[in-house]
DNA sequence: TTAAAATCAGAATAAAAAATCTGTTTTTAT
DNA sequence: ATAAAAACAGATTTTTTATTCTGATTTTAA
């Protein structure tokens, strides 16, 4: 909807991760079965994770990815950084204006407080009461 | 952002045509340069605006489309029915969620509100001090 | 040591969205 | 009448986004 597929996924992977159990490595595949996901496009999702240091990799037989953060560690914004788009708080909502913050139209307000709500959240406040069931 | 290119579009070229004195008609090919949406696509937007009954048009040489309402009768819950989404109100604003109206996740009531807004504004509030130029 | 299981990387493909093209019909100014 | 200008309709192409494929490398359990 506001993002794109790989921002989406990532919010859903880490959220998985963060929930099972253990904190052994699980293979991507597995994951990708557990939550929806293409497993390609998953493995792609979970490497750029691995390289900013969201979660560890082990290559070879028994690896695949562990969890290195808690819900409340993983800054909605980073991931909206690493997966959407580098100025995504300039975006004018409605998509006409390339200068949202002289924008006063009748969406901006909540607009605005969307975002402020945005750059404060972390996965745990995402996820908390939020109904997704993985399918 | 939010909205297709053609919801975006159907804001610009009706806010253009209220604003364009005289009401007189106003072609595809000139009202396309005027605000810098390619012609062809334009053209199926006001066929689409002509059905609905936002703006009439006229075919032949001098003809073109000229606009019936003023900004405050263009709700833009109507455009957004018309060209984007039919359920665009119950969608999930993060997108991993079917059921919007249940989930409790940190931006819901800030998205709610700005359903809201949306709801009751029309083509006026949203250009109402918004700064696009047409171009 | 070896085969299996996994990551990793880049290319290729598919699907969706946006834009363009081609041609027909209609209307009207000349 | 006729030519020009315009809407109209549908097909096609391009672009963007999402997904899948291919193969190489790494690691480890057996």
């Amino acid at each position: 909807m506001i993002f794109n597929k790989s921002t989406e996924y990532s919010f859903k992977v880490l959220s998985y991760m963060c929930e099972a159990k253990g904190h052994k490595y699980l293979s991507a595949g597995d994951i990708a079965l557990a939550i929806n996901i293409p497993k390609e496009f998953l493995s792609k999702i979970l490497q750029k994770l691995t390289h900013k240091g969201f979660v560890n990799s082990k290559r070879g037989k028994g690896g695949g990815f562990k969890i290195l953060k808690t819900k409340n560690e993983i800054a909605i914004k980073e991931l909206i950084k690493l997966f959407d788009n580098e100025n995504f708080y300039s975006k004018c909502l409605i998509g006409l204006n390339d200068d949202c913050p002289e924008c006063k139209c009748s969406v901006h307000n909540n607009w605005e407080n969307l975002k402020t709500t945005l750059l404060k959240s972390n996965l745990e406040d995402i996820k908390e009461n939020y109904f997704f069931t993985f399918k």
